[in-house]
DNA sequence: CGATCTATCTGAACAGTGTTAAGATAGATA
DNA sequence: TATCTATCTTAACACTGTTCAGATAGATCG
């Protein structure tokens, strides 16, 4: 008695075109994790929503459950690839660089860059409330981030250990920051190409300020 | 025919024990700030519902829009008090301060301590996508705060205001990003008041890399 | 003083959300 | 071939924000 074509609409999925068979989708954690990247590409972290995630993959609201608990679970998972993805990105910035400074400027530039062109993503991968904050791989992954900074400052600072951890956190939140309060149209619009490129140069004056090419910086 | 007993639950709300008088609430839109606020206090921003602001101010779910529009109006009055109040501690903190430096240290210490002790105010307030991002008193409120740096930092770089501007968007996206960061618990637990002590330290550790006490920092 | 006017609030409804429980289905296993 | 088990569906629940017609009460005016 029940229609049962449910597995027909499931042809219009946002999943790559790839095999895609039968009836048990066989691919549906990786099928829900490429919907949820698209729908924060397309709308932002407010725009998420576990069932629009279902909708896309051609399931139930209730499918997702099953592989990842619940929207939490999923949104860790996008997020632990989101750390992935960023941890990449900062270590290639910074291969290639010559000295220790030009690797933190290539860094910092590297991680605003991937907020401003990924922002659902990048607000999600900080957004710890939406997440399960205490996922072990997602700590780690967060942490392999944040460890970037850490390699290149180190060899910034010819310190201690302690000193390297300072550095780095002030590397950190200054690139963090700047980002977040770019996303918060706080320094003009990021929404077209123009604007975006206006705030990495604003953003490349900020740290030629704070670590500036040698020795000490202009102040009274 | 209707009971019309609804008058007597708004006695049971959160609002101050002011006047309040019959029926005509009076001070709804001051009750409905206060509720949010509240709930932003104990449940953070993810907390937040328009339905459980007017439960709490004792009204049906629909009274908000006649004075607000929609949530984001609400939570737009909420962050413009917000800013006044963080303008206010970054002021406050820097009066009194004899030097330059000293103010900008102060005032880092109040804008990430602001954060910490009301992160769910202070979450919503960076958070456009849930206010009207356009409204000119939040706007003028936003720029305020972040003018309190330009003011500060203006006589720490004694050079022409583009430099003012660069110095002031360092120090503005240091201690924001700081905050973030320490809200979503990467330099460790902010929970409890020891936690957070400790992650100040950490802070000021940072300001004296990146302002240190005079000259150049101590670098390769 | 009494009638009308107007801002304010209620009640009910709607579409949408995340999550759960019970049952159907299909691929794998014995 | 029969059973087992992971996977997915259906249906329901308690929420959410928002809208609209109508009730209410304070203010205004004849």
């Amino acid at each position: 008695m029940k229609k049962r074509v449910s597995s027909a609409k499931r042809s219009t999925g946002v999943t790559r075109p790839g095999p895609e068979p039968g009836y048990h989708h066989g691919e549906l954690q990786e099928a829900l994790i490429a919907a949820s990247e698209a729908i924060l590409a397309e709308q932002g972290a407010e725009g998420f929503t576990l069932r629009e995630a279902a909708r896309r993959a051609g399931v139930s609201p209730a499918a997702p459950s099953h592989h990842f608990g619940n929207a939490q679970g999923l949104l860790t998972e996008v997020a632990i690839r989101g750390y992935d993805a960023l941890a990449g990105a900062l270590r290639e910035a910074a291969s290639g660089k010559p000295g220790a400074r030009e690797k933190l400027h290539a860094q910092g530039l590297a991680y605003v860059d991937f907020a401003l062109r990924h922002p659902g993503r990048f607000q999600m991968m900080f957004a710890n409330k939406r997440l399960v904050a205490d996922d072990a791989r997602l700590r780690q992954a967060s942490r392999a981030a944040g460890h970037a900074f850490e390699i290149v400052v180190a060899e910034l600072v010819g310190g201690t250990p302690k000193g390297a951890k300072t550095a780095a956190a002030a590397a950190w939140s200054t690139v963090h920051g700047f980002a977040k309060l770019a996303l918060e149209e706080k320094f003009g619009s990021v929404k077209n190409e123009a604007g975006r490129r206006e705030v990495m140069m604003t953003l490349n004056q900020v740290l030629n300020y704070l670590w500036p090419a040698s020795g000490p910086r202009p102040q009274a």
